[in-house]
DNA sequence: AATGCGCACAACCGCCTAAGT
DNA sequence: CACTTAGGCGGTTGTGCGCAT
């Protein structure tokens, strides 16, 4: 049996929406507030999809957005989400107060890309470009469940997980593309993408997952529960705990804080020297001094 | 002035998941 | 428990615009 149309896709409207059209969707919206998309093109007297309605308001008419250039430290903030989160588009911008994650994944695609590039750092994993070549991409934060053998890898020194260091470490059997450490089902060829949904088949529970990073989530204040489920903080880590804080801020809050502030965060709880195309032995000693939480060492 | 090209971004599409029945 | 539905997400496409030729 399959789905059907999420609306009477014949008498719809497509393509670019008209200032009529955004006024409609705006005056609703306003007196009735967000919520039903599906009725909502009905009840509003707009011809359009539900979905499209939605994607409208949250990208582009909603009042608490930003608009306008990226900031530097803006730039900063997506650069270091990525390269823990992958293409979470939504989580990250749920750290970016006023900027959507459409637009945020334009940007991504239309600018930063080309600035890791010229950096000589690969966009997708975050590794210098040199020892990235034909590596799959992958994203940084693991997912995977809880299971002995994780822990007990995660006690291991961090050598593999999320960014490894830069490939002139060839012998080892190990794919630097992994963010996770090797497990018994990991060593074999990595299947493609995504890893979420083995996740959460070997987590019925879906309360066990382990970040290695050691955040966690409060359940009570992300939005985000559904894409990643974070796990508690394990860790005392005063470094994991902060970044961890400034992850599951809400984004109401995060607003209240200045971007320096939030980008302080992040350089504080991250260890930034895989970006700056380290080689091995020429890791920070913040790398070397946290155990289990940097992965880019 | 006309044309071609690349870029930026709004919008669409298909899929997934949680919630409801 | 199976099925349906709405909401949400990430990837991709379409289109308008500016610039170079």
């Amino acid at each position: 049996m399959g789905r059907s149309p999420c609306c009477e896709k014949a008498h719809t409207n497509k393509g670019a929406w008209t200032k009529e059209e955004d006024q409609r969707l705006i005056n609703y919206i306003r007196a009735h507030g967000e919520g039903c998309w599906r009725s909502l093109p009905k009840a509003a007297g707009l011809l359009r999809c539900g979905k499209s309605c939605r994607l409208r308001w949250i990208n582009y008419l909603r009042p608490d957005l930003k608009r306008g250039n990226f900031t530097e430290e803006e730039d900063e903030i997506i650069i270091k989400l990525h390269s823990l989160l992958g293409n979470k588009w939504s989580l990250i911008a749920g750290r970016l107060p006023g900027r959507t994650d459409n637009e945020i994944k334009n940007y991504w695609n239309t600018h930063i890309k080309r600035k890791l590039i010229s950096r000589g750092i690969d966009p997708q994993t975050h590794r210098p470009l040199n020892s990235t070549a034909a590596l799959p991409a992958k994203p940084c934060l693991d997912f995977r469940p809880s299971t002995p053998e994780n822990t007990a890898s995660m006690n291991e020194p961090i050598t593999n997980n999320i960014i490894s260091t830069p490939a002139t470490d060839n012998s080892s059997s190990v794919d630097n593309t992994k963010c996770s450490s090797s497990t018994t089902e990991e060593s074999q060829p990595p299947p493609p993408p995504p890893p979420q949904k083995e996740v959460e088949e070997g987590n019925a529970a879906a309360h066990a997952l382990d970040l290695e990073l050691s955040i966690g989530l409060p359940s009570h204040q992300c939005k985000y529960t559904k894409s990643a489920s974070f796990n508690s903080v394990s860790s005392s880590s005063t470094e994991s705990k902060s970044f961890y804080d400034f992850l599951m801020r809400p984004a109401a809050v995060a607003e209240a804080e200045t971007p320096s502030t939030a980008a302080a965060v992040v350089a504080q709880a991250m260890c930034l020297c895989w970006q700056l195309g380290f080689q091995k032995g020429q890791s920070c000693s913040n790398c070397q001094a946290v155990n289990g939480l940097y992965r880019y060492c």
